[in-house]
DNA sequence: ACAAATGGTTAAAACGTTTAACTTAAAATA
DNA sequence: TATTTTAAGTTAAACGTTTTAACCATTTGT
C-alpha cells in the first residue's frame, strides 16, 4: 500500500500543499478557519501521518533527541545496569514522548562517534551523562545544538546542567552518622575527579567532620570506582585493617550494597556493628537487606527536568532558559542501616 | 558553517554524485578502483558525513530500529526500572550500534502510537517486549517491517521470537527445591496468561512436583503481579497461613526479592526456615542478602540475539532467517537462599 | 476614484540522497 | 571488419516536506 502524502491531503481538501503544511504546523494567521477545518477533515479521513525524514530534510526540526550514557569499558555495553542511569532515562523518555519527540539512546566510546550521529540524524538536541573527556566537549560545541549535561561537570556555560547539591548531600549523610554518635567514619567512593559530583560529596563529608570537631583521616577514604565489587573490597579492607571504624558513608548506593556484602562476609553485622549510609536511593536500596539508609535524589524527576530544559531551549531558543543550573532537592531516606553507636 | 554534501564530495573528486553514492554504498562493479579511491580520499579530506534523513527519504534504509518496552500504568514511564528490561536493552543497543544502526527507545500505551512512530520515522524494524494486546499485533502486521518479539507470546509465525524454555526453567527451579528435601513448595508469580512465559514456568513447576510424586496444591500458588510489593505480600500470607511451607519458587527475581523481605518481616529466616528460588538472575540477585539462588538466563545475550535476528531479516530479507525461534540457554545459579530441609 | 495595505492562497524551489535509464568507450565475439 | 557485450560513468527524476516569493482579491485610506 502506498504512503499517504501531504499531496493526497491537499487534493482531498481542495487546497495546495502549502496550505496543508501551514495548518499542520499551526501557522496561525496564514490560513482561514474554513480551509483549516477542511484540511483537518482530510487529514482525519485519510489517516495521514507526516514523514519526519522529509521534514527534517526540508530544514525543520527532526524531533529527535540524542541521549548518551556511559558504557562499560570492556563490552561496550550501555551502563543501564546501573539503576541510576535507567531511572534517568525513564524520566527523560516520558517527558520527550509527551512532547512528540523521540529519543535515540546510545553509548559512545568516550565521545567518539556521537558527533557523527548528531549530524547524520540532524538531532535537535542532546542530553549527556557521565562523560569526562574534555576534548569531547570541545567538539560538542561545534555542532550548534542545545545540550544538557547531567553529572558531567565541565566548566563551560555553553552547556546547561541539571544538577544536585552534591556537597550538601555528602554533608547530610555524614552528619547523620555523626549525630548517631559515630566518630570514626570511612568514606568509600568512586574516583575523585576535579569538580566532579564525587569530589563534592567528598567535600561535604569533610565539612561535616570538621564542623563536628572530628579529625579527618585520609586513610579512612577508600577511593577507586563506583561499583558493587569495589564496595565489597573496601569493606573487607575496613573490617580487616580498621576495627575502630563504626560507620561507612558510601558515595553511591551501588557501592553501599557492596559494602553491605563485604561487611557481612567479614562477620560484621549491619547496623549493630557498623552503620552504612548510601547516596542516590536507587530502587534496590529499599529492597536490599537490611534496607539501606541513604540520601535520596529523585532521579526520575531529575531526568524529566533535563528534558524540560532541553525542550525549552529547542523551542524557545537558547536565551530563553535561565542561566542558573536547575538544582534538584535532596532528602534523607532513613531506613535500617544506620544505628546509634552503643558504647560496649 | 554549511553542511558538506555529497555534491561537495563529487566535485572535489571530479566525478558525479552517483559515483560517490555507489562507492559509499559499496556497489561493487559499478565503479572502478581508481574512482573509488579518489572518492574515498575526498570523503576523508572533507570529513563528509551523510545525511540519514535524505537517505531515508530517497527510499533506502533509515538504519533506525524501534525498541518498545512496557511502561508503568500510572506514570507512563518506561519499565526500565525492571532490570530485566534494562539488561535486554543493553544487549540490543550494543549489537545495533556495532552494525551502524540506531535505536529509538520508547514506551507505548498498550500499542497505541507505535505505528505512528514507525511510519513517521521509516523504521527498518522493531524489537518488542512484553506487550499483550492482541489487537496491537494485528495492526503491526500491516506495516511491512521485520519484527522480533521477546516475551510477548503471540501465536503468529509472522513474528520472529527469541525465547527461552520457560517450562524447563520452572522445572529446574522446582526440582532443585525438591532435591533438597522440600515437599511443600509454594509458587509466587505474576498473572498467568494463556501461552505466556509465566504460564510455562508454572507448568514446569507442576511437572516437577508430579514427577517427584508430590501433590499439587492449588492454594500454594500465589498469583498476582510481577513486583517487589506483591512478593512481600505473598510471603506475609505464606508465613501467616501456611507454616508447613518450607520453600518458595518465585517466578521472577523481582518477586523473589519481595518474598525475601516479606519472610524476614514475618520473622522467618532464609534459608534456615524457608528456601527461596528465583528466575532471571538480574544483577541484584547476587547483591542482595543473602544472595539469591535463581535460574539464570543470560539476558544481555538474549537482547543481542534479538538484534542479530532482526538485522539479518532486514539485510538479507525475511526468508533468510530460520523459522524456528531462537532459544537461549538456561542454567541454575546456586547461591545461598536454598538449603537442605532439616527435619526438626 | 485610485493607491496602498491586507489576507489568503499557490507554484515552485529548495533540502541531500538514491537509482533507473542512458551514454560512451573499450573489449569480446562472429 | 562489423556487431554485440561489458564496464564505467553520468544525467535527471524521484522521495515528502517546508518556505519564499508571487499572485489575486478584497478592504482601507486618501
Amino acid at each position: 500500500m502506498k504512503r499517504i502524502t501531504i499531496r493526497d491531503v491537499s487534493e482531498r481538501a481542495g487546497v495546495s500543499t502549502a496550505a496543508v503544511s501551514y495548518v499542520l504546523n499551526g501557522r496561525e494567521g496564514k490560513v482561514s478557519q474554513e480551509t483549516a477545518s477542511k484540511v483537518r477533515r482530510a487529514v482525519e479521513e485519510l489517516n495521514y501521518i507526516p514523514d519526519f525524514s522529509a521534514r527534517s530534510l526540508a530544514g525543520t526540526r527532526s524531533k529527535l533527541i540524542g541521549v548518551v550514557i556511559p558504557q562499560t569499558e570492556d563490552q561496550k555495553q550501555l551502563l543501564l545496569q546501573n539503576p541510576f542511569y535507567s531511572e534517568l532515562v525513564c524520566g527523560i523518555e516520558a517527558r520527550l514522548r509527551q512532547s512528540g519527540y523521540h529519543m535515540i539512546l546510545s553509548g559512545v566510546d568516550k565521545g567518539e562517534g556521537y558527533l557523527d550521529t548528531s549530524m547524520q540524524r540532524n538531532l535537535d538536541g542532546a542530553i549527556i551523562m557521565g562523560i569526562y573527556q574534555e576534548s569531547f566537549y570541545d567538539d560538542l560545541k561545534r555542532v550548534k545544538v542545545p545540550i544538557v549535561l547531567i553529572d558531567s561537570y565541565v566548566n563551560d556555560s555553553y552547556f546547561q546542567t541539571v544538577s544536585i547539591d552534591d556537597e550538601a548531600g555528602g554533608y547530610m549523610a555524614t552528619e547523620l552518622l555523626v549525630d548517631n554518635g559515630h566518630t570514626n567514619i570511612a568514606l568509600v567512593t568512586g574516583l575523585i575527579r576535579k569538580d566532579g559530583a564525587v569530589e563534592k560529596r567528598f567535600l561535604g563529608y569533610k565539612r561535616a567532620l570538621k564542623e563536628a570537631g572530628l579529625f579527618y583521616h585520609p586513610d579512612y577514604v577508600f577511593e577507586h570506582s563506583v561499583s558493587y565489587e569495589y564496595g565489597q573490597e573496601a569493606a573487607a579492607a575496613i573490617a580487616a585493617g580498621h576495627p575502630e571504624i563504626t560507620a561507612v558513608f558510601a558515595s553511591s548506593d551501588l557501592v553501599a550494597l557492596g559494602v553491605l556484602r563485604g561487611l557481612s562476609d567479614a562477620g560484621k553485622r549491619v547496623p549493630e556493628d557498623v552503620s552504612v549510609g548510601g547516596f542516590d536511593d536507587i530502587p534496590v536500596a529499599r529492597m536490599c537487606n537490611p534496607p539501606l539508609t541513604t540520601v535520596r535524589q529523585n532521579i526520575v524527576a531529575r531526568g524529566a527536568m533535563a528534558a524540560d530544559r532541553l525542550l525549552k531551549a529547542i523551542e524557545e531558543g537558547e536565551e530563553s532558559v535561565a542561566d542558573d543550573p536547575s538544582v534538584a532537592r535532596l532528602e534523607l531516606a532513613i531506613r535500617q542501616t544506620v544505628q546509634r553507636l552503643t558504647p560496649n
